[in-house]
RNA sequence: GGCGGCAUAGCCAAGUGGUAAGGCAGGGGUCUGCAAAACCCUCACCCCCAGUUCGAAUCUGGGUGCCGCCUCCA
């Protein structure tokens, strides 16, 4: 069965085919470089990443590109509050931006257009917009005419007609209507106030509205039309249906085919949002919780559902990726000691768990279903490990094991999951086994003379050192971490 | 006022006509001086009512509850 993806356009899962034959075009809206990025961003970046990923597992060559408004209110408003420049607080929140998504694995994008580098193709875009008669000028500003535009509202799914100016309660409709013919027209350049950064336009000394920089920027770098654009449910109205309105009134051709649309993260049942100020920073998360163990918490719901930020989803999360990771190290700790070459071949349940992985992402990227996979594969694992460290040996023969984990990796990394040693367990408790062994015999002696007290103290000590002992009938063995 | 979404175990969450994936937490057991680690076993009739059907968590109608969007937002 094809990839089928739900089409916000068109309301409906839809077979996934492209424009040009293996190639995707993919589009997502960036971060606004105003701060850190909060958990609701990094959802939206986390899933996209996921859905280029599985698409390059497919087979597709995909060109990825996201943005990074680097000209907005709020980046002037914080630079007037630290004294500094614009530019500057853009240039920290992007460099910001690409340390936290590192730390999540987020793979790199393939171009970062910037809407102060795409000044000449924002203004290209709205002269031709003026010239077809879907923009006007206004005391230094130009406005997008929405009634110009038949489609306008098909991307929400609302009428113009319809809509209630001001019912989110957050704008002032009296504003700026005295510079617009509709209500619902928008900004696609804003005359400078003294002190801006400004630009220079036939309309005056100004800057672009927000919409217009992402028309400008597909468009340059992507074309007319392409396969992908992504962003937040936020995003649905009135970004991107601004962006139709924009695109295609010029190109008079679909700007996208596909456009998805992520849920929102909630906190503690409530929506995080900016105005609210309940949102969390992914950078200050980081600090608590593995990154990856915060992926899987991201994954284990479907991308379109909203998803309840908690501090027990998150424990549970961290201690689900604990399995997982330990499964993906099972190389690194064991190959070499079960004699693993590159040789390869594929067992039954490999087929079966490849099969029900990509069953599970055809389908409009259910990455619960495709971690049910995951688990299962390093559960077995994780047995054999276990089995390893406590008896010796395993009960799946080494070159089936080795698939095993093959898969499992491959499977991790359609996701995005990459398990790393942390320092403290790559670094080597202070004992040397000799010193290990030795103290084991003391504690041996301590036993068989019933001195639990003495037995106890030399297993709290070594516990403290990360060594775990293991009792058995047959002697005591011991391990790392 | 308009548009849309969701309701599955203690928690999270798949499943969209054939008799309930998975994760977390919990319970029981084996082992142990006691632990720990590990292993094994175990844990739901799917918001309510009516209907369609041989058969519904899954479709239809009606309720109830929660949530989102209608120019800050991922």
């Amino acid at each position: 069965m094809p990839l089928a993806i739900y089409n916000t356009l068109t309301r409906r899962k839809e077979p996934f085919e492209t424009i040009e034959p293996g190639k995707v075009r993919m589009y997502v809206c960036g971060i606004t470089a105003y701060n850190y990025f909060h958990v609701g961003n990094a959802r939206a970046f986390i899933i996209f990443d996921v859905v280029r990923r599985y698409l390059m597992w497919l087979g597709y060559q995909v060109r990825f590109v996201q943005n990074f408004t680097d000209i907005d209110d709020k980046i002037l408003n914080r630079a007037v509050q630290e004294g500094t420049t614009m530019q500057a607080i853009a240039e920290r929140y992007i460099e910001a931006y690409f340390e936290d998504s590192d730390r999540l694995n987020i793979l790199r994008a393939d171009v970062y257009p910037r809407a102060t580098h795409t000044i000449d193709g924002i203004k290209r875009l709205i002269h031709e917009l003026e010239q077809q008669g879907f923009a006007y000028a206004s005391e230094g500003d130009v406005y997008y005419a929405v009634r110009q535009f038949a489609d306008y509202g098909k991307l929400s799914g609302r009428k113009l007609d319809e809509m209630q100016a001001g019912a989110s309660g957050r704008v002032e409709v009296e504003d700026e209507s005295e510079k617009k013919k509709d209500l619902f027209d928008f900004a696609l350049w804003k005359a400078a106030k003294p002190g801006e950064p400004a630009w220079e336009s036939p309309w005056g000394e100004g800057r672009p509205g927000w919409h217009i920089e992402c028309s400008a920027m597909v468009r340059q770098e992507l074309g007319d039309s392409i396969d992908i654009h992504a962003g937040g449910m936020d995003l649905q109205f009135p970004h991107h249906e601004n962006e139709i309105a924009q695109s295609e009134a010029v190109t008079h051709k679909p700007l996208a085919r596909f456009w998805m649309h992520n849920g929102f993260v909630n906190m503690d049942g409530e929506k995080m949002s900016k105005s609210l100020g309940n949102f969390r920073l992914t950078r200050d998360l980081l600090k608590e919780y593995d990154p990856m163990a915060f992926r899987l918490f991201i994954l284990q719901a479907h991308y379109r559902k909203p998803i309840d930020f908690t501090a027990e989803g998150l424990e549970a999360a961290a201690n689900g990726w604990q399995t997982i990771k330990e499964g993906l190290l099972f190389e690194s700790e064991f190959g070499a000691q079960l004699g693993w070459t590159s040789g390869e071949s594929v067992g039954t349940k490999i087929e079966t768990a490849i099969a029900q992985f990509k069953t599970a992402m055809d389908d409009d990227f259910n990455t619960s279903g495709a971690l049910a996979v995951l688990f299962d594969l390093a559960k077995d694992l994780k047995r054999e490990r276990n089995l390893l460290v406590h008896e010796g040996t395993t009960s799946i023969a080494p070159a089936e094991l080795q698939h095993h984990w093959h898969t499992l990796a491959e499977l991790a990394d359609v996701l995005g999951l990459k398990a790393e040693l942390t320092a403290e367990e790559t670094t080597p408790g202070g004992l040397s086994d000799a010193e290990i062994e030795t103290l084991l015999e003391e504690r041996q002696t301590a036993r068989k003379a019933k001195n639990f007290a003495e037995a106890d103290r030399i297993r709290n000590l070594l516990q403290e050192q990360g060594i775990t002992l293991i009792d058995q009938a047959g002697g005591t063995r011991w391990h790392r971490g």
